[in-house]
DNA sequence: TCCCTCGAAAGGTATCATCAATATTCGGAA
DNA sequence: TTCCGAATATTGATGATACCTTTCGAGGGA
């Protein structure tokens, strides 16, 4: 994507085995094992393992190797580990940490959006509610999908505060894969297209207030969504 | 701190460097430069590139070099992009938007771990709380942070969301950062000290609604203390 | 204007010396 | 003989160099 480049090939697939659980907490590798097994240099898996260090999935240590580090020491903020996770067995466990964190941040960042957005940015996300629901209502899924993603990343950029900004691409993580693995209605429900409705409003209006308990509403919906979708 | 590994103070010092606005976004650096610059060998500046690359701090690109990437790009979940940023010129701002962030995560994780702490992380929870009284009205403000940073990190953990669970270092920063930069009273305001006491008991108790109310009430006194310190 | 060549800089490979931590072995004392 | 501590060997990361390959941007020529 992104990268069209080098050894990611090689991370990707570690990264994978690692939060997948291929290797579990306190294994140990060796860069010899690795760069055969993989078949690169040794200055390619070092430079792999130095970003999987970075990620701090992995301790590397003297003597003794590359150790696997226990989740709760993980980077996970990090979009390539959020994007291993939702793509491996955990897909359902990561959803669901990951709505709960949209449900403590996105109404926040809401009112926050209608305190200081621009007066553009203000119009702009009133905009991209009419045009979901304009798609929505026509059942064009992918489009509203997009709309829906760049209704809440431009809420994120808009509350002047850099630490939300840097979700949009975790959120918009989280929308892809709810209506690519089925867990989205279909087509979108009328209640959804009124709060997103309600937050443009909210927002445009400067009502911190209202933004904050229609934005809450509005996930409070989807976790409603996603309890009921127990499996993967 | 961690190992006395050659290229960790490269890395330290162009992060900060990048962080710091001193290499502005589009700026072109080179390895050779690089290298040179630091009396380093290409195998150290190149992982250690690796890393600020894994950070979106920068990004390389053939023939063309090592290119800055923009603020909204970095990935601000980083613990060292953290620390950076806090010794930086920036102190004053990314205390705020880590304020607002706790804001956000903080009541939310209290009461998941309300719902979902162990009987043990509960009592223990009450324990610091006790001891947070004690060392604060003593006025030993190093073991009073110590205390106030293992609290947080306790309610993080116990809630149950790793999502919430990793930004344990991220209050922990900020706690340190405030006392060690004389934003924090001295001695500490019997009304913390309650509030802590508030939320240690509905934790307890296992009344979401309360441990909520009580963890919000805490960090808005947080936010407002540091409203009212506008220069770092 | 378009194409083509050239060269700069990163990407990748290979090999070496070094260093540190662990495992093993050896020697001496009880 | 047994046990314990020190010397030694092994192992695997770390750091340094030398040398290709690949890409792509810029400048020159048709």
């Amino acid at each position: 994507m992104a990268a069209p480049v080098l050894h990611s090939s090689v991370l990707d697939r570690l990264g994978m085995d690692i939060t997948s659980g291929v290797h579990a907490a306190g294994d140990v590798l060796t860069l010899d094992q690795l760069q055969q097994r993989f078949g690169v240099s040794r200055t390619v898996m070092r430079e792999a393992m130095r970003i999987l260090e970075a990620m701090n999935l992995v301790h590397s240590r003297r003597r003794v190797g590359i150790v696997v580090r226990p989740m709760p020491e993980w980077n996970v903020y990090d979009a390539r580990v959020i994007r291993w996770r939702l793509d491996g067995p955990y897909r359902a466990e990561q959803l669901r940490t990951l709505t709960e964190l949209r449900m403590a941040v996105e109404p926040m960042a809401a009112a926050a959006a209608a305190r200081n957005a621009g007066p553009a940015e203000r119009g702009h996300i009133a905009d991209l509610a009419q045009r979901m629901r304009e798609t929505g209502e026509d059942g064009r899924l992918e489009a509203f999908l997009e709309h829906d993603v760049a209704f809440h990343t431009l809420v994120l950029r808009s509350s002047g505060n850099e630490m939300f900004a840097a979700l949009t691409d975790v959120v918009g993580e989280v929308l892809k894969g709810r209506t690519h693995h089925g867990l989205m209605p279909s087509p979108p429900v009328p209640v959804a297209l009124a709060t997103h409705d309600e937050v443009a409003r909210a927002v445009r209006d400067g009502d911190t207030g209202a933004a904050e308990l229609a934005m809450h509403t509005l996930l409070a919906e989807v976790r409603s969504a996603i309890d009921h979708v127990p499996g993967c």
